[in-house]
DNA sequence: TTAATTGCAAACATTTTGCAGGTTC
DNA sequence: GAACCTGCAAAATGTTTGCAATTAA
């Protein structure tokens, strides 16, 4: 839980980088995201930031959240049907999900060669590729 | 959007071969999802139904996809932040899922192969592996 | 007649929205 | 002062729940 806080200097160059206008609250938003490569809901993030004394609101953050998606600093996790995990690790990586427990863990995309990709829909281009491998706790049936 | 509705008895044999008690209602779902192999949403399921003059309750559509997901019938796939699709192809399959339009598409999983499964965290056994391959049409940028 | 199933409406949780007020260049 | 950003509260949405009524074995 406790985390190595990155400078608000690291952090703003990393929002620059991006083209993210570093406001007051994206420096907290980004600077609990970016303080290690981690799996975090929004409520979680608007929790963290105003635990290190950052004045904003839930509307910032899911703002805040959105912008960061769409700039490439975070990445939409998508498998647990209740809530968006925003995922801080920029490297390329895959997930493994345990179904018991909910949680999420990477494991490198060099771990996993993807050969022979299908031919994509006429008239579209990739993205991107989720690989997500449902994990379960041994002991359980 | 029009379907060849499965026979009753088809879809009783169906329910019953995956242990599920054939109920009216849970009948009247089935009908809906195998008419043939697809993506629906809870919602879109209501709807279907009592457009085929189904009397059925939203909470009955929850249940009953809850309870055909935990016995296999179909696969819960969730891409899209805001529900969940129930797929009704039982073969081994992949999505391609387009960011601009919402849609998803399937792809045989003999298409794409996956090499060097990576070492699964210690205690935990594998439950299945899902890929979604994220496509956007090629003339948007 | 007992257990399983269903329906209803309310509750819930996450996310989005509208808009007024603040901030920044 | 114009554009951008933020906060608040309310609304919207999809899903779950509690419980009484219905249905089926």
């Amino acid at each position: 839980m406790s985390q190595q806080q990155p400078t608000t200097e690291e952090v703003i160059r990393r929002l620059q980088k991006h083209g993210v206008n570093p406001t007051r609250q994206r420096i907290d938003v980004a600077r609990v995201l970016f303080a290690r490569p981690q799996h975090l809901s929004a409520e979680e993030i608007l929790h963290s930031t105003r635990k290190l004394g950052a004045r904003i609101s839930k509307a910032t953050v899911y703002n805040t959240l959105a912008l960061f998606s769409s700039k490439g600093l975070v990445r939409e996790i998508i498998v647990d049907p209740s809530r968006v995990f925003y995922d801080s690790n920029p490297t390329a990586h895959h997930h493994f999900y345990n179904i018991d427990t909910g949680e999420l863990l990477d494991f490198d995309a060099t771990q996993l060669q993807l050969r022979n990709m299908p031919h994509l829909p006429p008239g579209t281009v990739a993205d991107g590729v989720d690989v997500v491998i449902r994990i379960r706790n041994a002991s359980l049936q």
